[in-house]
DNA sequence: TGGCATACTCAGACAATCTAGGCATCGAAG
DNA sequence: CTTCGATGCCTAGATTGTCTGAGTATGCCA
C-alpha cells in the first residue's frame, strides 16, 4: 500500500499463481508474465517472490511440476494445477471476496 | 487467506484504522470494536496488532493522541485523524481500489 | 561478440501481523 | 465480598511472506 508501484499484498500471491495456472500449464517465468499481462501491467510479481512461493505451493500439493522443453527449444519447469490446487483456488477466491466485501462495508460507513 | 476466520491482509490495517478514525475521535479499544462492528463481525483486529500499528501511525503523523476520561469514567488514550492522515487514507483507499480492480481483471480471465 | 530476454535458484533483509503474555479498572453475578 | 468478564493499554517474540540483489545459464539477434 501507499506506494503507487504495482505491489502485492501478502496472501494474494498464492491465489494469483493458482489462478494463472488454472488457465493452463505454465512455467515459472510465464506465470509472472501472465499475471502482469492479465492485470494490465498493474501487478508485477518478482522472481524472488515467485519461486519460493511455487516451492511452498508445490509442497502443499496444490501444483505439480516437471521439467520439459518448450517450443522455443528452451528447458523450463512446468507447473500444473492439481485437483487439490483447484479446490484451494476456490477457497482463496471466496476468502478474497469476503475480505473485499468486509472492507467495502467499512468504507461505506459514514 | 485460506482460513475462514476473519483475517487481515498485511497492508490493510492502516487503512482500516484511519477509516475508523475518520468517523470520529476514538480510543484504541474502541477502534477494534468499530472495525468489527462495521464489517459485520468479519474483520477482527487483535490488540497485539492494533497498538503497535497505532504507534507506527502516530510516528508518521497520521494521527494524534491524548489521554482523556470518557463518559464511563475510565481513562483512555484518544486518537484523532490529522490532516495528513486524511490524505493518507485517500491514498490508501485508491491503492486498495487499484488492487481490487487488478485482481478482478485476472479473475475474470478465462 | 555483446547484449537482452528468458529461465531458475538462493541468501538476507525487512515489515506487518499474530500469539501470548503482563498490568489495571469497573460492574455485575455469585 | 469476591470473582469474573469486559474494558483498556502495552510489550516481546515468533512467524510469515515478500522484496532486493546476487548468481548461473541458455537462446537469439544485431
Amino acid at each position: 500500500m501507499a506506494k503507487n508501484k504495482a505491489e502485492l499484498l501478502q496472501g494474494t500471491l498464492d491465489m494469483l499463481i493458482l489462478k494463472a495456472l488454472s488457465l493452463g500449464e505454465l512455467h515459472g517465468y510465464g506465470i509472472i508474465q501472465r499475471i502482469r499481462q492479465l492485470s494490465d501491467e498493474m501487478l508485477n510479481v518478482e522472481q524472488g517472490s515467485l519461486y519460493p512461493a511455487l516451492y511452498r505451493i508445490e509442497q502443499k500439493g496444490w501444483v505439480s511440476s516437471r521439467w520439459d522443453v518448450h517450443e522455443t527449444g528452451r528447458e523450463a519447469k512446468f507447473y500444473k494445477l492439481t485437483r487439490t490446487g483447484r479446490k484451494q483456488l476456490e477457497t482463496e477466491e471466496a476468502s478474497w471476496d469476503r475480505l473485499v466485501l468486509a472492507i467495502a462495508k467499512i468504507r461505506q460507513a459514514t
